[in-house]
DNA sequence: AAATTTCTTTGACCCAGATCAAATGCGCGA
DNA sequence: TCGCGCATTTGATCTGGGTCAAAGAAATTT
């Protein structure tokens, strides 16, 4: 079985589709080829592990396209996702030695690596790399703490509709696409995942799903592919502001 | 009655107590220099807010003595709080322009300010300053995602033994003292705080509480007061790997 | 010291979401 | 096409923590 791969061949960073968000996004086009010399590619098929929390970690990266998990467990098995990698985040931290959580790969991943020695001394240099990664690590804080009100303090039903909310979000910002009336796109989750990262059973976010399914709040076709016939009616229900601030 | 107020003396960086810790612990003494000509103080009393979410900020800083809280609000009145903000800890966000949470001062409070205009012109010059924050946020971001773990997956009375493994370690660290046998320290917060801070209501914080005395794990006197008789017992209830791994 | 106010504890009851259990559906290899 | 395995849905019941209510304890004011 194929397991996870170096890839042989290598995208020019030109022509990198993350190439504007990314933590590279600062860089000029000398930093770039630097940071060229020192890039390898990896790919991993869904499912695998990426990386083990605890495990020595001797690379950093970023996610070029698919999905990954973070995800931190108890000793008895309680598991608490605790971050979405999209294309263009970023994984591993600069000055630590192994890795603080599990990373998965959701769905067919491939990443863009830099050996972190290598990339730390880059960065030292290079505060156009330091400076994104900042910016960076702030939104994510952000975006942790988002979280944690969700978790904190919100119902089931809120808990689904504002991943719903995120999803939507993203992929509308991925694909540049202004979300006029009708948003469509598909859950990158199963159940399960989706309830590690609302802190709920897999049951009970079946549950909600239907019943905002049952409620006109989302269209399903199959289990994975959801319309949002109207997109501030969702925000409603994920107890945001419901502003009509459309993909802020 | 008495507001905030700036404080008309000024300490002197080298002499003060968050030197090592805060945003400048990597400042060499000529950067601190400058710092120091951009620097101001504000004091604030106990139950003072010092932001409101959303109002425009025009300045960022450390927090050189006291408590503050950092706390989002939902339209209903349901509120997280999403920090807890102790000495030589950074307050804003270099390159936002308003405030994303009520930040609240718990126990009188001085802050280190810088107007922030200046402090990003100096932090573009300076990647003393930037390397620090970069290296802050990533701790900051770490608590926030064990913080997700609390909130998503532990029982009431593992989310108060996780509060108060928090606030001991915090204690022993600031006041420099290995904790010998038996920890001592006092809650920072009412219950109502620690509710908001655990994503519980008060009535359960306080029964659990309760229970934790009742069953030996802490010791009270009086309300505020806490002997922890067998820290790793209290790591235990925490639900943490209970290692020993006194204050990592 | 009495009166207010604020914080905390404790009790009684209820409900959202967990748990346990059973179908149902879907994709995939033989 | 059949049958196996996995994801998902749905039902029945249980329970941890929320809600409502009341009664202490401290701290603050008068």
């Amino acid at each position: 079985m194929l397991n996870e791969k170096t890839l042989s061949h290598s995208i020019e960073c030109e022509d990198c589709p993350i190439r504007h968000r990314a933590v590279c996004a600062r860089c000029e086009t000398e930093e770039l080829q630097r940071l060229e010399e020192i890039k390898y590619y990896r790919s991993f098929e869904a499912g695998q592990t990426v990386i083990w929390s605890g495990d020595r970690m001797d690379f950093v990266g970023s996610v070029v396209s698919g999905i990954a998990t973070l995800t931190q467990t108890m000793e008895d098995g309680r598991t608490q996702m605790v971050g979405l990698l999209l294309p263009s985040d970023f994984v591993g931290r600069p000055g630590r030695p192994g890795a603080a959580y599990d990373v998965v790969a959701t769905t067919d991943l491939v990443m863009c690596c830099f050996r972190k020695k290598p990339f730390e001394t880059m960065m030292e240099r290079t505060p156009h790399i330091a400076h994104r990664l900042l910016e960076m690590t702030l939104d994510e804080l952000d975006a942790a703490r988002e979280w944690m009100l969700v978790l904190g303090r919100k119902t089931a039903r809120e808990r689904i509709a504002s991943l719903l909310t995120i999803i939507a979000r993203r992929d509308a910002t991925l694909n540049m696409r202004a979300p006029e009336g009708a948003l469509v796109f598909d859950l990158p989750l199963t159940r399960e995942a989706m309830a590690d990262y609302l802190g709920l059973t897999l049951e009970t976010v079946s549950r909600q799903i239907s019943a905002l399914k049952r409620d006109g709040v989302i269209v399903l076709q199959g289990k994975r592919h959801v319309t949002v016939p109207d997109f501030s009616r969702l925000l409603e229900e994920a107890g945001d502001d419901s502003d009509g601030g459309m993909l802020a």
